[in-house]
DNA sequence: ATTATTAGCGAAAACGTTTTCGTGTTGAAA
DNA sequence: TTTCAACACGAAAACGTTTTCGCTAATAAT
C-alpha cells in the first residue's frame, strides 16, 4: 500500500493498454461493458487518483490560484483569503499563497516563483515598498506572459487588470456624514500617508463629507501617521501622537479613523484623558476586526466585508481563465480581443456600535 | 511576448538539440563554451524560467508542502501559517493551504485533493469535528500513501507522525501559579469540553496547579463552554454564562481561562459587575492574540509562540522529506527504516500586563 | 461472396524537463 | 598510417496523463 498506483501499473496488471484503461475510466464508449467493469474495480481496488501534476502538464493549466498578499496575521488579508478559498474549491482550484511582507523584491520572487508554471492566475494586494516605488514592471509582466491578476484593496491604475476594491471614498462619506448627523462640528481623521491609496481615499471622503456639509475642512485636524514605524510593535509611539494631537486641538468631538488600531487607541487616550465615549468624543473606525467588537465601548465601523471582496475577486479570476480556454482559437486567429477589465467596487456598511450616539 | 518559452522553443531557433539546451543552462561541461554562451544569452534574452509542473513530474516532487487548518480568519493559525511560510521560502518551498472549516468532510476532501500529486507533505492541525469522531483514517491513509505529516497543536496519540505541540500542561500551570502567587485563592477557570485536546490539558494543568499548592480544586469554579455554540458570533450567549457563573461563585479572585476571547469576556463581565482588574479579580488568558494587547485593562497572557510552532513544524517536515530523498536506495533495499517521530514541544511563556498584579 | 461498418482495443504523440547513452569528429599518441 | 581518447553534441527514455489515429475482427449490407 506504499505509493500511488498509476494507469501504467493497471495496465501492466489487467494486461491491456494504457489507453484502454484510462479509457475505461472515464467511461468512454470505445470499451466494452465488460472491461469497463473490470478496470473500473481494479481502479476501485487500489483508489487510483489520477495525478493531478500528470494532468497539469498535459492541460497546461494547474487549476491553482496565487494569492500574493502583504502579511497573513491581519484580519482583512486573511478574511479575503477564506473568501477565496470558498470559491476557488467550489468551483474547483485551489490556492496557494505567498507573503511579501510589505517587501519589494519579496513580491517579485514569489511572483517568479509561481508564475513558472505554478498557478493559473493571480490575486494579490499590493505591497507598501512596491507602493512607495511605483514600480510595477513585475505585474505588467506577468500579465504579458498571460497570466491574468485580479488586485483588491491596495490596487493601482496603472495596471490593466481586473480589480476588486472597497469603496473607500464613499465609506468614509458614510462614516462623517454619520458623525455630522449625530452633532459632531469638530471632526478630526487619523489617517495614514498618501502612498497607500486607501489612506488617500479615505481622507478625500473625510474632505468631501465635510463640504458636503458646508464645514470648511480644517488641515490640523488632519492626523497623518507615518506607519512605517511599525506602530502596531510601539503602542506607546502611537499613543503619544494621538495624545499631542488631542492636546493641541481641544474642541475635537468627532473621530474618523482609517483603521481599527488607530480608532481604538483614538479611544483609549481619549479615555485617560477624561473624555467620555460617545458622549464628549465619538469614534469610528474603517475596517471591521476583532478589535472593534471587543473594544470599550465597542467600536462603530465601516465594514469592508472581505470575505465578499475575496469572493468576488476569485470569480473575477476563474471567470476569466475558463474564458481564455473557450476562446482559445479565436484567440489565436482573430485579433487580440478587446480586453476590457472589470473594477469591481465592494460598498461598505456601516455597523454601529456603542462609540457613536 | 506571449507564453513562457520553452527549451524545445530555444532548440528550435537555435539549431541545436533540446539536450544541448538543457546542458548548456545547467553549466555542463559536455558543451563547448561557446555554444553554451549563445544559449545562455538567448536564454536570458527571452527570460527562460524551467517549468515547475515539468520539473515536478519528472522529480516525482513538487517543493510544496500543504497546509491544512480549521479556520484561517484566527490569529493563532494565521501566526503559524506566517512562520511555515517564512521557512518553507527559505528551503525552496511553496505552500498551499487548505481549509476544513472544523469540518471532519471538508478536511478530507482537501486532502484527498492534494495528495494526489499537488504536494510533497502535509502540516496540519485536526478539525473539531473530526476530533469529536475520532476517525483519523485519513491520515494515516496519506501516511500509509508515502506522505508524511507534521500535526500541531490539536494533535493526537492514534496518528503516529511528526508532532509541534505547545506545552498546554506546564502553561497553565505557569499561569494559574502566578495567580497564587500573586494572593489568589479561589481561582475559577473558563475552558472548554474536553474532547479538544487543549482544553483538556489546560483544565488538568489547571488542576496540578492548585494541588501543588495545596489547594483542593473545586469542581464549581470549573466552567466548561461548548463552544459548538459559536460564541463568537454570539457575544451575549456567551457573557450569560460567564455572568451566572460569576453570581454562583461569588468568591473568585482570579480567573484562568484557557482563550483570550474567555479572557477578554469575563473581564468585561467582571468590570460591569463592579469588580476591578486586578484588584478585586485577577485575569490570565491563554494564547496571545490582538485582543489581549488591545484590551482594557490589557490581558495577561500565556503565549504560545504560534510562529516558532509554524517554523518548527516546517522545519521537521522539510528535513523529512529531504530525508527520504537521500536514503532512497537503502530504503529500497533494507527493511523499512525505523522511522521514530518527533515531537517537539514549544514552552510557552508568561506575558504580563495589566490584568494581573 | 464481396464490401462496408462498427466495435474494441493499442500505438504513439504531446505536455517540458533531465539524464543516460550513444555517435561522429578531431587531435594526439603509437 | 592506424588507434584511441577526448570533445561536442543528439536521440531517446522517463515522469503520468489524455487523445487522436489506426488496426483487426466481426457483423451487416449488397
Amino acid at each position: 500500500m506504499k505509493g500511488k498506483i498509476t494507469l501504467k501499473q493497471i495496465a501492466k496488471e489487467l494486461d491491456v493498454s494504457i489507453s484502454t484503461v484510462s479509457k475505461a475510466l472515464s467511461d468512454s464508449k470505445e470499451i466494452s461493458e465488460e472491461t469497463k467493469q473490470k478496470i473500473k474495480a481494479f481502479a476501485e481496488l487500489y483508489n487510483y487518483r489520477p495525478n493531478n501534476i500528470a494532468l497539469s502538464l498535459q492541460n497546461r493549466k494547474t487549476k491553482t490560484i496565487g494569492i500574493l498578499i502583504p502579511e497573513i496575521v491581519h484580519h482583512f488579508f486573511s478574511t479575503v483569503i477564506s473568501g477565496i478559498e470558498l470559491v476557488a474549491n467550489k468551483r474547483g482550484y485551489n490556492v496557494i499563497v505567498g507573503l511579501s511582507n510589505e517587501s519589494f523584491t519579496k513580491e517579485i520572487i514569489n511572483m517568479e516563483m509561481l508564475a513558472n508554471g505554478s498557478i493559473d492566475g493571480f490575486i494579490l494586494s499590493i505591497s507598501k515598498e512596491t507602493l512607495l516605488k511605483q514600480d510595477y514592471h513585475h505585474f505588467t509582466a506577468t500579465i504579458n506572459q498571460g497570466i491574468p491578476i485580479v488586485m483588491f484593496d491596495r490596487v493601482v491604475a496603472e495596471v490593466a487588470c481586473d480589480k476588486v476594491i472597497v469603496d473607500d471614498l464613499n465609506g468614509s462619506v458614510k462614516a462623517v456624514q454619520k458623525l455630522v448627523d449625530t452633532g459632531c462640528r469638530n471632526i478630526a481623521i487619523i489617517t495614514t500617508m498618501d502612498y497607500v491609496s486607501v489612506g488617500r481615499l479615505r481622507t478625500q471622503g473625510y474632505i468631501k463629507a465635510l463640504e458636503d456639509n458646508k464645514i470648511t475642512p480644517n488641515p490640523n485636524l488632519i492626523l497623518k501617521l507615518d506607519d512605517s514605524l511599525d506602530l502596531e510593535n510601539h503602542l506607546e509611539l502611537l499613543e503619544n501622537e494621538i495624545r499631542k494631537f488631542f492636546d493641541l486641538n481641544p474642541g475635537i468631538d468627532g473621530v474618523f479613523a482609517v483603521n481599527e488600531l488607530y480608532a481604538i487607541t483614538a479611544m483609549k487616550v481619549a479615555q485617560k484623558m477624561g473624555f467620555h465615549i460617545p458622549e464628549d468624543i465619538q469614534v469610528i473606525g474603517f475596517t471591521d476586526g476583532v478589535l472593534s467588537k471587543h473594544a470599550t465601548p465597542t467600536l462603530t465601523t465601516v465594514s469592508q466585508h472581505g470575505k465578499r471582496i475575496g469572493e468576488q475577486a476569485a470569480n473575477l479570476l476563474i471567470d476569466r481563465l475558463q474564458n481564455e480556454d473557450d476562446s482559445y482559437e479565436q484567440y489565436l486567429v482573430s485579433s487580440k480581443p478587446k480586453t476590457d477589465y472589470i473594477k469591481l467596487v465592494i460598498e461598505t456598511e456601516i455597523i454601529e456600535r456603542d462609540s457613536t450616539k
